[in-house]
DNA sequence: GCGCGCCATCGAACCGGTTCGATGACCGAG
DNA sequence: CTCGGTCATCGAACCGGTTCGATGGCGCGC
């Protein structure tokens, strides 16, 4: 069932079957046929292996995911799903590979052997150890997020300092003076992940400039979390009118506080922040928040991969995605005496 | 940086350092010295296209997934996280392919191009061509759930039928006497899912043995149909006391229907099913239902799947996992006059 | 001292494709 | 009729590993 046997069934040589088959160059319409039928008869498909090492490319992208121990957000679900289709609308395939932090057997194999032609990494921190390692392994990649001083690597990502921004200016507006960031957990933001500092800075830079009072907590990503920080912050800072969150899984905890506090949304308090689209209009009321493009970035990824693997030599390219905010009906002016 | 390279630094033929590197023939510990340095040295790991065309296994699972464009469920993204966590723990990659119906590009590519040493299917059908299409070409293969005459096939799954009988069960304990089922959607039940018409079947059936007044209604897979379907089952049978459910999508816009219509869980109504144990306890209460044991199927697929392909010719074999119920706090006695 | 056997290593073939240079048949122009 | 050029096809080399049979060197036993 190889290229061999095909050759040998319609009286060809291989070259000449591979030629049929690859159209690189021109075969008489008579021996196209013939290959044809015998190939249709057979069920014969090329041996990817053969081909890739041939070749010298394996048709495959490489995705670097979070082991499954942490559980993926709504986001970075959306991130895999749309890099997953946007290869195979290209006929490519997508190889997993989980890998936590800095050496990882499987993050090694897929950088060194060989097997794809090129690597998204996904939630990378600020210092990332592997964006390094895939540097000088001088194998295409294109990141989803962005470390700190990005170099030469090609990344794709959401501006979450700008987005929180706006949210703050959104807030002030509305006339509220007390705010509260929720953030991701602590160790993500000690091990240097991007958009939870990004956020902070951001929320830390527009309430000055606003002239808020800024309140911040790390919460972990889970909804136990979520109610126990929003109690805690009702506590702590009980003139807290509005909260902005980037912590998706913390949402259903804190919208058991909100209940059980008795704070109805938006009357009492407001919410918003960068949330997936899914979640945001799940959540009651509807949040108003800026929704992650998660779609359009694995696919936009898929693209500036395959434009960087086509032409190694190109400058490089990024994106800084910058939504607008999607006006739900989660926020409302501040009530006075509230 | 191929093998040749390495022999020639080394002083070495090349079959030497593939029987250093491998150990299936005794190398002399200063020439495995010798060329372990040289490996060091130049970071040399052998091309994965070379190695697969020559030893005839790909060292690499495929793993079909629905297409992102149907959202995963939370139970469905734990077998992902397994499946690929369990065939790292093997030193073995995994390759996706989003596969919806009967003709895909990506399938194709998977089951005929050699690509892969093994397949692991998941959300299959009731008659599914892709389980047909895997036996004819002879690639070992496991499916998450299984098909209707499963033959010759190996699957695991969760007897759906079986746990929510046993949910009825609880429920008429507690003195239920009209309780209804909120299924999946109702495209899923017309194309033959199998855990959506397993759990129709087990439902009737037991409310049947149990002299219960079974009513069943197909949801949607989101927030919004929940809510919709619930407050339908309110007005149709207001006397219905209790639900089991199988869609987890479904369960925020539940749990705001049950808040708007002021009843409390477990007072009021109880709420129980299958459902992923994270979303089970993210419930409030926490809900009394069957995990789906996700990691543990997922996990129990690459076993079998490896088994399988050490050695082809062995009896089909099969999981059906049957995990207890946890007891939290959604279900309590049926209120008279309730 | 000679032959035997073992140990380490080598060379060549093979896996199944792709690709390049060469070859032969055929056609039209001179 | 011959020569040049095109077109279709072929054969061989190559991609980078693995594996099998062969070989050379060495130590040991008799």
């Amino acid at each position: 069932m190889n290229i061999g046997e095909i050759a040998r069934r319609a009286g060809v040589s291989r070259s000449t079957v591979s030629y049929a088959l690859s159209g690189k160059r021109p075969v008489s319409a008579a021996t196209v046929q013939r290959i044809n039928d015998v190939i249709a008869e057979l069920g014969y498909r090329p041996n990817a292996s053969a081909r890739a090492l041939a070749e010298g490319r394996t048709r495959t992208l490489g995705l670097v995911v979070p082991p499954a121990s942490r559980r993926l957000t709504d986001v970075q679900l959306g991130f895999v799903g749309s890099v997953v289709d946007a290869a195979a609308a290209h006929d490519l395939d997508v190889l997993l590979s989980p890998s936590g932090g800095d050496h990882d057997r499987s993050f090694e194999r897929i950088v060194t052997g060989r097997r794809v032609d090129g690597v998204i990494l996904m939630e990378i921190l600020l210092e990332d150890p592997r964006v390094e390692r895939l540097s000088q392994a001088s194998l295409p990649f294109v990141t989803i997020g962005h470390v700190e001083h990005p170099g030469a690597s090609w990344w794709v990502d959401v501006d979450y300092g700008a987005l929180i921004t706006r949210c703050v200016h959104h807030l002030a507006d509305l006339g509220h003076e007390e705010v509260v960031l929720i953030n991701r957990s602590a160790e993500l933001v000690a091990a240097g992940y991007g958009p939870a500092l990004r956020s902070a800075t951001g929320f830390l830079d527009a309430t000055a400039a606003r002239g808020l009072t800024a309140r911040t907590v790390c919460c972990a990503d889970e909804a136990a979390a979520g109610l126990a920080c929003f109690e805690q912050i009702r506590t702590q800072w009980p003139s807290v009118t509005a909260a902005v969150t980037i912590n998706e899984a913390a949402l259903p905890g804190v919208q058991r506080a909100l209940h059980r506090a008795g704070l109805e949304v938006p009357r009492d308090f407001s919410l918003t922040g960068v949330i997936a689209e899914r979640l945001a209009e799940d959540f009651h009321p509807p949040l108003t928040a800026a929704d992650v493009p998660a779609v359009e970035l694995g696919r936009l990824a898929v693209d500036l991969l395959l434009a960087q693997i086509a032409d190694a030599g190109a400058a490089p390219r990024h994106a800084l995605l910058e939504p607008p905010i999607s006006l739900r009906s989660s926020t409302g002016a501040r009530r006075r005496h509230g």
